[in-house]
DNA sequence: ATAATTGTTTCATATTATGAAATAATATAT
DNA sequence: ATATATTATTTCATAATATGAAACAATTAT
């Protein structure tokens, strides 16, 4: 229906003799929560592959359960497989195994939801959530994409990124989530001028209504922001005049787990 | 270092025109919980596949975010990418989002964790849970491969299959994981055909000690088990005569999401 | 009934994946 | 320190494999 990919970030030339996998893969990455089955056609159409190219992929990845097919529409959606490699994805990764003890005892010292999140394409990736001692906490919100703009985590992830980077991501006008999501891209641009220096980011109602979050950047023994945490509650319970001494504690938390990994400020 | 697959069930005839895709599956599909780190010769090996061969495919799986190296060992490890499509077909799962209230209902009556699952190839795996009012219950196991055979689930999806393929997968002798664990084939398939009958399956501690779970299974318009659901937790709640109580309860729990599903008794 | 969809099969073609061999980069042993 | 495995990459000729046009079947809409 809509080309899926507008623009390719890490857009890294492909090697040679990858080209199958490559489609496959490409087809993967069309389902989204806004679109999570597809019909041949479109989704064809939408990866720019030859229907019967994609015929022969999807029924690749469908024997492998990486695919299925919806028995009452017949359409494609993702399968059961991927849910096994996704929970094996989780457990195996570093990052997340370092950080966790580190937001368990933040969303304890906080009362709410502590996460950790990276930067993937042009997203921010929910790695890991631990929901907070405080009721409405159960976001389930692992494995979730979230607009870089409007989002605590992605600021802190945006204001690491070169200049170059930046003038592609923030093109133009950024899509409004709530009434305070922040659009204008230029806008954008200072307040992450303010984020690199304090090394804090907030987001008050930007991403939905209600919803505050402070994040703090993680970095890695060669000083590379590799990652952000962030603590993230109803807005009646993260106030302007709370939100101080969280963001405190959100960035102690983030220069720990940097130590883990091997950073050493100075 | 091993051959990852010893029995392939699910066998299909490979379509024509697939090969690097399907390889590139068998790579990813090596990654465990087990074994969550491998060195290219080690994974080609296991894979059975040219180490040029893997590296190539490996690389096209990296350049996608599929599988990242560790930076210190080098070592290939599951990458983000896989956590994010794992989230999307978790959310996209019908049979999921079908089951979701009635889990959610029935861990509130019974106060234990409740959760969804399939059979996918020899193992079963867990694709939603939803934990128990009760302590000790964050058991966090979506995404999870559990052997068929020590499980409630497990027991209640072999119970559903063919003879032909009960004799491929009760080949051998089972591995024990408790000292509960029935590992005897023969003692198995009795115990299978009382599952059949009475249409529920218990584990008291063959999974891990102290652990107990009742199941139940889940069947579509034609009459197929495609899932089971369970309700699980310490023994010392369990207890053998409340047992029969849960039991009931799973089993209602059940037989309503199969209606949902178009699932008509008689 | 007709038309316009959908998904699926077939098959000739050459593009693309393949794996042998050589090279480079590390780690381990002597 | 030097030699010796053992890693990971690169190169490249070869043919096996993925490709897409076309034809077909199976639905769904008109």
């Amino acid at each position: 229906m809509f080309p899926v990919k507008e623009l390719d970030l890490h857009a890294t030339e492909m090697y040679p003799g990858t080209q199958a996998v490559a489609r496959a893969i490409a087809l993967l990455k069309a389902f989204s929560d806004a679109q999570p089955e597809w019909t041949l056609n479109d989704l064809a159409q939408a990866t720019g592959l030859h229907k019967t190219t994609a015929f022969r992929l999807l029924s690749a990845l469908e024997a492998e359960r990486l695919v299925m097919r919806n028995p009452l529409s017949g359409g494609y959606r993702l399968g059961v497989e991927l849910i096994a490699m996704g929970g094996a994805a989780m457990r195996a990764n570093p990052l997340r195994a370092m950080s966790r003890p580190v937001l368990v005892t933040l969303a304890e010292q906080t009362g709410e939801a502590a996460t950790l999140e990276v930067l993937v394409e042009d997203y921010v990736l929910v790695i890991d959530e631990v929901p907070g001692s405080n009721p409405m906490g159960m976001t389930q919100d692992v494995g979730h994409r979230l607009p870089v703009h409007a989002t605590a985590t992605g600021k802190v992830l945006l204001a690491a990124r070169p200049e170059a980077e930046l003038a592609q991501r923030l093109a133009e006008r950024l899509p409004a989530l709530t009434e305070h999501t922040i659009t204008d891209p230029q806008q954008l641009r200072s307040v992450l001028a303010r984020v690199r220096q304090e090394g804090v980011a907030i987001a008050v109602g930007e991403l939905e209504p209600g919803f505050t979050a402070v994040a703090a950047p993680v970095l890695d023994r060669e000083r590379q922001v590799v990652a952000a945490i962030s603590v993230g509650g109803p807005s009646v319970r993260l106030t302007a005049e709370r939100l101080p001494e969280v963001a405190a504690m959100v960035q102690m938390s983030a220069r720990q787990i940097s130590r883990q990994l091997g950073y050493w400020p100075g």
